[in-house]
Formats: C-alpha cells, structure tokens, sequence
DNA sequence: TAAACGTGGCT
DNA sequence: TAGCCAAGTTT
C-alpha cells in the first residue's frame, strides 16, 4: 500500500536503535517493572503529559492503589484527588472503568490480545500498542507523536500528522519495521529517541544513532519534518466567582456536572458573564435568579486567566457572605478552609485556594 | 473528520 | 508575551 519502506535497509536501523536504547535510555519508574497494571497506569497518565510531569503522580498513584483489584474498589472522588493538577480527568474515570472491566471480565488479568485490550475505556490505538509491547512483548505498533516525527523524518514522510488517518500509515510502517522479539525495546526505542535526540525543535542530529539512515537529515530537511496543521487558538470566555463565607467560617463549594469540561470536580461557584456585561452584576444575578440564594458580594480579591486546550478562562473572583441555611448534599457542601483540601479541585479553583489560606495564615 | 478535553514548561 | 508542545481518546 505504501513504499516508504523501499530502499530502507530495516535490520541496520533495528541494530543501531536498539544498541543506542540500551545504553542510553533514561531510568524511569515504570521501566523498573513488568506488572501490566502498573505499564497501563503510566501509559494513561503519559497521554499528552511529560515525563518529568508524571514522575511524581505515578509514585503517589501506585502507593494508594498498587493493585487492579485496590484501584476497582476505590471512590471515585479518592481516584480524582490523586489525579488532581494531573488534567484531562476522564483519563482517571476511565482508567477505573476499564480496571472494574478486567476485574469482572478477565479475571483481573489485562488482557493480551489486540481485539480484548482495545476494548477497554480509555485504551485507544496508541495506548494498547503500548501495553502490548512493552508489558507483553507483542510485536504490535505503538505509535504517538514521537514516532509519527521521528518516522516522519527517518522515512522522509510528508503526510500532515494532525490528522487522524495519517497515524495508520506510521503504524504500518512500524509493523514492517518491528524485531518479533524486541517489540518492548524497539517501540520504547523509538518514543525515547524522539524525546531527547529527535525534538520537535533542533533536533541534535549530530548525535543521533541513525542518522545515517534518516532520509531527512540526508536532505537537510529534518527541521521542516514532520508537517503539523495548527491548531486554533483557546477561545476567551469570561468567568465570575463567588467566595461565599458564612458566620462560621465556612466556604460555599459545588461539584461540576457529570460530563464535560473538568466533570465532577469541585469548584466555588460561578458563572460564565456575557459579552459586555459587568462581572459582579452578572454573578449577583446568577445567584438570585438560578439558586435563589441571598449572597452579598463584596470586593473583587483576584483577577487571572486560565487556560485550557480550546478554551481561555478569564477569571474575576469576588469575596461574599450567604445567610440562608443552605441544604448540604452530594452536590454542595459548606466546608472550612481545612476541609476543603480533601476535595479534588481544578488549578484554576486551587489557586484560589491557595490565596485563601495563605490569608488565612498571614 | 474535527472538536472537546488540562496542565505546565519552553521559546 | 503568546504560541507551541507532551508517551491520545472520545464523541
């Protein structure tokens, strides 16, 4: 189908990959075991998310649900906590979905096969590549960003990988390129030469251990690989939020709906504001007229922006008091400054936190 | 296919 | 600074 691989000398590139893997690779924690669970939790974490990053979460992680069997029977909010800062939190919810899944289904053994693995929720293409190869040594493609740019180069491959359908040419390429015996090394290989010797930017090509078979560097053109469409910029959205204290010293917080954009975690309340339209004035409103409840807003205490992947928060955060007796429950809760760190919250809402309490301390 | 989905570091 | 990028998946 494709004829990237014309003319490619296979086995010299295997040699020269491997070779350089194996004395140069870094230590990382989850290169230290075999345990498909603990291969699985890295792989998830690892999604869109650096090394140096992940690192610490993964440690923390394992500790408090070392086992499938410890992560299936945990609450979710336990979960969430420990994934908090982390982003993209349906990767955590799906994480324990999928745990449950291989508990009830597969004995709570990960499976092995392409068609079981994949089924898993959170356990896209690149993900059970992963697993496969680096947990069972299954000579199948793993293929992330890393590989479509380091292959991109070697290969001299032109095709836009911001595009879905391109990472399937990468992984045919792979399987045509992958030792049957070494797939754990050869795909590892592949993302960690991508990670320190072939970056995005000024790749050190001087140094890298195949340079002589990469067709880019042979043209000089290994700073125009690989072609990436971009990507458009966060949309601005204004958001207005209320510090609520009672006379006890307890802070008014909400859970965030089920779905969506940081679901289920905790937040003080807010609002997003209309274009054009005063902030304070907005979220006054909002209270009385969509939770009837009697707050008094005082001074505005931040003003900072957010942003996410497709979205710019641009928070006003405001100081206030409620004097009506507000129903707890599983969606609202009135909590001290103590209390409140045992809830997962979102950076933006921590950050407010963090003001809080170092007010409080001052 | 393309948009939704987080965060922090680097240039 | 503002944009780009990092071991992607779901809808």
């Amino acid at each position: 189908m494709f004829n990237f691989l014309d003319n490619f000398d296979i086995e010299t590139f295997q040699k020269d990959l491997l070779s350089w893997f194996s004395r140069h690779k870094r230590d990382l924690p989850w290169r230290r075991t075999k345990d498909p669970y603990h291969i699985w939790v890295s792989e998830i974490m690892l999604q869109q998310t650096r090394v140096e990053t992940v690192i610490p979460y993964f440690e923390r992680f394992l500790e408090e649900f070392p086992t499938i069997e410890a992560l299936a029977e945990a609450g979710e909010e336990k979960v969430l906590k420990a994934w908090e800062g982390l982003g993209y939190y349906s990767r955590a919810r799906n994480l324990q979905t999928a745990v449950r899944e291989v508990k009830e289904s597969y004995g709570g053994v990960v499976p092995d096969t392409e068609d079981e693995i994949a089924t898993l929720k959170g356990v896209g293409p690149y993900t059970a590549g992963a697993i496969l190869s680096i947990a069972y040594n299954k000579p199948v493609p793993a293929v992330d960003g890393n590989v479509m740019r380091v292959l991109s180069r070697i290969l001299f491959i032109e095709e836009d990988i911001a595009k879905a359908k391109t990472r399937k040419i990468f992984e045919q390429a792979v399987r045509e390129m992958i030792p049957p015996d070494s797939a754990s090394n050869f795909n590892q290989a592949l993302m960690e030469l991508g990670a320190i010797v072939c970056t995005p930017t000024s790749p050190a090509c001087l140094l890298c251990p195949v340079q002589k078979e990469c067709r880019a560097f042979h043209e000089g053109m290994q700073e125009q690989l690989p072609v990436k469409a971009k990507k458009k910029p966060p949309k601005p959205v204004k958001i207005a939020v209320a510090v609520l204290e009672n006379a006890k010293g307890k802070f008014l917080i909400n859970r965030r709906p089920k779905e969506g954009l940081l679901a289920n975690l905790w937040e003080f309340p807010n609002c997003e504001v209309e274009a054009g339209k005063d902030y304070k004035e907005q979220l006054q409103s909002f209270f009385k007229n969509e939770c009837q409840l009697n707050a008094v807003l005082h001074e505005e205490i931040m003003d900072f922006d957010h942003v996410f992947s497709h979205i710019k928060w641009e928070l006003s955060v405001f100081r206030g008091t409620f004097n009506n007796n507000v129903m707890e429950n599983e969606e609202i809760k009135l909590v001290n400054l103590q209390e409140l760190q045992r809830f997962p919250f979102s950076v933006s809402h921590k950050k407010i936190i963090r003001r809080l309490v170092k007010w409080n301390s001052d």
